[in-house]
DNA sequence: ACATTTGGTGACAAAGTTTGGCACCATTTC
DNA sequence: GAAATGGTGCCAAACTTTGTCACCAAATGT
C-alpha cells in the first residue's frame, strides 16, 4: 500500500474512532507497528495534532481541532475569496472574520510567490470606506464577474482600461482611463481612475461598467489618489496582520 | 532530490517561464529527460493542465487557468469563509462571488463528510434579506468573534443558548432561547430564536449579544420560522449550485 | 525529401527509499 | 512487578524511483 493512501487511512480511522492504538491501526491498515509509528511522526510533521498516552487504556488520538482539509484552488478563486472577506469587513459586519482571515493567510501561503506578489499589489489598490446614508442605491445591480480578468490585467500590468460607462441618468459614454484604485463603499464598488482626457480622477461605479478591454502599451504611472478621511487602505485594516 | 520537491520545482518553473522544453527542465531541476517526462505525466494525473507541442519551437506549457494551490484549513476557517461569501452575496455587492463560490465548493468537497453534514445543517439555518432603508444602523459595532463556538454548538446540537442582550435603549436583559436561524440583513446580523419565556420568536442583533453560553440538555425541537417575503434561505440563492 | 527538434513510450539494471523485524527504553495502570 | 502502551535505533529485505538506451510520432526548417 502506498504511503499517502496509508496516511489518509490512518487519519480517517482516527477521525472515525476518536482514539486507537498503534497495534490496532497496524492491523487495520495492514502495516507493521514500526511503520505506523513512523507514519504518525510524519503526520505530526505535516501539522496534524496527534495526542498519545502510554500505558493501559492509552493510545493515539487525533485532536478534533486539527481536522483539516486540503483543496486545490485556482488563483482567481483565492482572489475572489480575499475580496469577499474584504467586502465583508468593509460592511463592518464582522462576525468570524478573523477566522476567515486566518484561513486566507494559509491559502495565501500556499500560493506561488509570484502570484502572492500580484495579489498584494492588487490589495494595495483596494480601499474601504463607508457609504453616506443619503446615497441612493435603489438601482444597484450585480457586478458582472466577467469584468475580473480585464481589471486584474489592467491593475497588475498598469495597462489603460477602456470600457463603456452608464451614468446615473442612463447616458452611455466610452472611457479610456488609468486604473488607480478600487474603493468599496459596501454594497457599492467603485473603480477610481485617472482620466487622461479630463486630466482628473474619476469614480466609476462597478455595476455601471461594461465591455472592459485592456489597452496594451507603455504602463501608466501610479498616482497618489486623494481619498476622504474615513477611507482606509485594505492592507491597513486593524485585524489584517 | 525528492519527487515532491521536483514536482513543485517543475510547476514553479513553468509558471515563471510560461513555456519550456523537457530538456531545459531536466537541466534546470537536475534530473533526466525520462524522469521529467514521467513527472509531467504525474502532474497531469494530479489535475494540472499541461499543453505540449512537438517540433521546433514546441515545448510544454502550464495552462495558466490551471494554476492551483493547496491549503490545509480548519473547519472553523472554512465555516468563516462560507459565511463571508454569504454576507457578501447578502449585500448584493457581487463582483467575483461566483468564483468565490466555486472555490468554496472545492473546499467543501475536501472536507470530511461528517463536517459537511454539520456545515449544511448550519447553512440551512442561514437566511438572507435586505435591510429596509429607514433602519438606523448608526450604532453598529463589530461582532465579537468569540461568539462563534457557542453559536456553532447551540445550532448543531440544538442546545439552548443563554446570553446577555443589550436592547436599542441600552437596557440589559438575560435571555435563554432556542436558536432557530441566522438572518443577514447586511451589514446587520440577527439571531432568530424561540424565546420559551415569552412563547414567541425574537430577533437579536448579533452585535448586541454578549457572554453566550450553551446549556447542555435535551435538544429543543426545530420550528418553522415565519420570515418576510423577501428573505431567502442561503441554500436557495441563485448561483449556489 | 530529408534532417532536426521536439514530445512520448517501453525495458531494464542501478540507485535510493520504505518497510518489517528485533531489541530495547519510558511511562502508566492494574 | 507484570502488562499494556508509546517511542527509538539498527539493519537487511522488499519495493520504488531513476537514468540509460533504443525507438516512435509529430511538427518545422532547408
Amino acid at each position: 500500500m502506498n504511503i499517502r493512501l496509508r496516511h489518509d487511512a490512518i487519519v480517517r480511522s482516527l477521525r472515525r474512532n476518536g482514539t486507537s492504538t498503534i497495534d490496532a491501526l497496524a492491523a487495520e491498515v495492514g502495516a507493521s507497528r514500526r511503520t505506523i509509528l513512523r507514519d504518525i511522526g510524519a503526520l505530526r510533521d505535516e501539522g496534524f495534532v496527534i495526542h498519545s498516552e502510554s500505558g493501559r487504556g492509552g493510545g493515539v488520538q487525533l485532536d478534533p481541532q486539527s481536522v483539516q482539509t486540503k483543496a486545490r484552488l485556482s488563483v482567481a478563486e483565492v482572489f475572489a475569496l480575499l475580496i469577499s472577506v474584504a467586502a465583508m469587513r468593509a460592511a463592518q459586519s464582522l462576525p468570524f472574520s478573523d477566522l476567515a482571515d486566518s484561513g486566507l493567510a494559509k491559502i495565501e501561503k500556499a500560493l506561488p510567490s509570484d502570484k502572492v506578489r500580484d495579489l498584494r499589489r492588487f490589495l494595495d489598490c483596494l480601499h474601504i470606506g463607508r457609504l453616506s446614508p443619503q446615497q441612493d442605491i435603489s438601482d444597484i445591480k450585480p457586478i458582472d464577474p466577467a469584468l475580473l480578468p480585464a481589471f486584474e490585467t489592467a491593475f497588475l500590468q498598469r495597462f489603460h482600461l477602456r470600457f463603456e460607462y452608464r451614468d446615473a441618468k442612463g447616458a452611455k459614454t466610452n472611457r479610456e482611463v488609468e486604473p488607480q484604485a478600487m474603493l468599496i463603499l459596501s454594497p457599492l464598488w467603485y473603480l477610481v481612475a485617472w482620466d487622461p482626457a479630463r486630466e482628473d480622477f474619476r469614480h466609476f461605479r462597478m455595476d455601471r461598467i461594461s465591455k472592459p478591454v485592456t489597452i496594451e502599451g507603455a504602463p501608466f504611472r501610479q498616482r497618489h489618489v486623494p481619498f476622504e478621511n474615513d477611507v482606509c487602505p485594505f492592507n491597513d485594516l486593524p485585524s489584517r496582520k
